[in-house]
RNA sequence: GGGCUCGUAGCUCAGCUAGGUAGAGCGACAGGCUCUUAACCUGUUGGCCGGGGGUUCGAAUCCCCCCGAGCCCGCCA
């Protein structure tokens, strides 16, 4: 097994999978009820390194996402308006969409999920659940099903303890008249069913065989799923996989009922943001996939999956944390690239960095900013040419990194302008800030504007300037550094004076000082 | 009541699936960079490994109990 040490838990599970010696299908699926936040994401990305890690090892693999859009929408969430609760009970496929701009509700939140994963470099065959329940793919399911209704309400009552009674029915009939997945059967014979609808109160009959007529339970959908798409892996959180719940249910129905083996399970815990708790789309704890990768590149969105084992929980922070991570990813890189040595803190660090990579590995070693500095420069130049042209006085940025640069830039601006911490921003005072300066501040600012007058304007220079300023009116460096970012900043900290002030221009920084002495 | 997972330095986490006198990153602190930014470099600090028993010559690592945290156990997915 030399190529591939088993180290890294992508390659545990794929090596196990690998010994059966046939061809996988590895499932993945969540429900588009509403932004799907980067906890749900975490499903996809745990399946897909496995993918990836089964494709290394030459073995045939699939990766399919099934999208849930036949699932009736549950209630008004608080991001919906009061309106919708007429739609509650009908399928998502069929609720208009809150934007207007998709084909309906479930591809509103479903699109920019599937335009992120893109980003992140994963390609799974995409299928919808009501076009499938439509197709008429589950017709032979929705048979098997039905036929064995009792068994299957056995199995329902001994193992999920449900008191379901002798006339429960494994099939939930979409309503022809209200369109809610709300249709009780109450007289069966294949292919016809009548049912009495619990949200409006009509009675019809259906033809079973006619795709879309309603759809199976959930703990009845998922084992038949496995046999209609030959599922052989499928990850799920641990909600799935409590005593009696589905995973329990459902792999007894998948042998029982469906006569087809249960994939390879494998459980992952949830992401929490922290200091708020799992997140959940419902309570607001949640940030979505696309949100994530406006303030993240992509491969370090990755990394974050990657670098866990899928029973970790995961602290994802928004604040300071997220710059530590960026830091952490271009540790991982600089190891990848031997210019560091592996220590007891990284775990696997080449095969998480090569699972990190969205599309192929770089040729060799990107340039990489601390992403803490980049968050400094981004707040003093005023658009990418200057930042470049800021980072380029101590780096050599050649063509080959400008792109990710840019990348990194856009995103940490969107950072420091949604989510970061107030003590890392500071913003240069337009007006003279109402600030409380010594006698000696004035002493110094006033020797300071004397000697900045003649001086060649260059970060060095002013850096220099201001430390021989200081000790000539004998003044600690400490508090002459202070009194220029109160100045400037309204504040007592800021970033690298000589290139700060630089970058302002000496015409601002005179008349600044001039308004103070 | 039940299930799964977790509880290691201020923070985020390695180490625990072949038991042998505690690790990383960040932070904090100090120093360096021909003179103290939030860059960069170096160093220091910092933990009775949730608690208690047991097995063992020896346990963060194995077993049992307890405490704490999270999520779940709805004809919801």
């Amino acid at each position: 097994m030399g190529a591939f040490p088993v180290v890294h838990w992508a390659d545990v599970v794929a090596e196990k999978l690998a010994m059966e010696n046939r061809r996988h299908v590895l499932a993945t699926a969540i429900t588009p009820s509403g932004p799907i936040h980067v906890g749900n994401l975490r499903e996809v990305m745990t399946t897909e390194a496995i993918y990836r890690a089964l494709k290394d090892r030459g073995a045939e693999a699939e990766l399919i996402y099934i999208g849930d859009t036949f699932d009736p929408l549950r209630k008004v969430y608080p991001f919906l308006p009061e309106e919708y609760e007429k739609y509650v009970g009908m399928p998502l496929a069929d609720i208009p969409c809150p934007c207007g701009e998709h084909e309906n509700y479930a591809m509103h939140f479903l699109e920019p999920f599937l335009e992120s994963l893109k980003d992140l470099g994963v390609r799974p065959h995409v299928y919808l659940a009501h076009e499938v329940y439509r197709k008429g793919i589950y017709n032979e399911a929705i048979k098997v099903a039905m036929d064995n209704a009792g068994k299957i309400r056995e199995i329902m009552n001994s193992i999920a303890h449900r008191g379901l009674p002798e006339t429960w029915m494994p099939f939930n009939v979409k309503c022809e008249k209200c369109g809610k997945l709300n249709g009780e059967i109450v007289a069966y014979e294949w292919p016809l069913a009548s049912y009495k609808c619990k949200s409006c109160g009509f009675e019809g009959e259906v033809d079973l065989r006619k795709g879309g007529a309603g759809k199976l339970p959930w703990r009845v959908d998922w084992p038949a799923r496995w046999k209609i798409f030959g599922v052989t892996f499928e990850a799920f959180g641990k909600d799935h996989a409590a005593a009696g719940s589905s995973w329990d249910t459902g792999k007894v129905i998948v042998k029982e009922i469906f006569h087809h083996p249960p994939p390879m399970p494998l459980v992952y815990e949830f992401i929490h943001l922290k200091g708020r708790g799992a997140m959940h789309g419902s309570t607001g704890v949640a940030v979505s996939s696309e949100e994530v990768l406006r303030m993240l590149p992509s491969e370090v969105l990755r990394f974050l999956f990657m670098k866990y084992e899928p029973n970790r929980h995961i602290e994802f922070d928004t604040g300071f944390g997220l710059l530590d991570l960026v830091d952490e990813y271009d540790r991982y890189e600089r190891i990848y690239f031997g210019l560091e040595g592996e220590t007891a803190g990284t775990k696997d660090a080449r095969r998480v960095y090569e699972l990190s990579q969205p599309h192929s590995i770089p040729s060799r070693m990107p340039l990489s900013i601390p992403y803490r500095h980049l968050a400094v420069v981004a707040q003093i130049g005023r658009n990418f040419e200057e930042v470049v042209e800021i980072l380029s006085r101590k780096h050599e940025i050649k063509d080959f990194d400008m792109e990710r640069l840019r990348e990194r830039y856009e995103k940490i601006k969107y950072w420091l302008e949604n989510y970061a911490p107030e003590e890392i921003k500071f913003q240069l005072m337009h007006e003279k800030p109402d600030v409380e300066l010594s006698e000696e501040d004035i002493k110094f600012l006033s020797a300071l504007k004397k000697k900045m007058e003649e001086l060649e304007w260059e970060a060095e220079k002013i850096h220099t300037c201001i430390h021989d300023t200081a000790k000539e009116v004998g003044i600690s460096a400490g508090k002459a550094f202070r009194a220029i970012y109160r100045i400037m900043l309204g504040r007592d900290k800021g970033p690298r004076a000589g290139y700060f002030l630089q970058s302002l221009g000496r015409d601002f920084v005179l008349r600044r000082i001039g308004e103070f002495i």
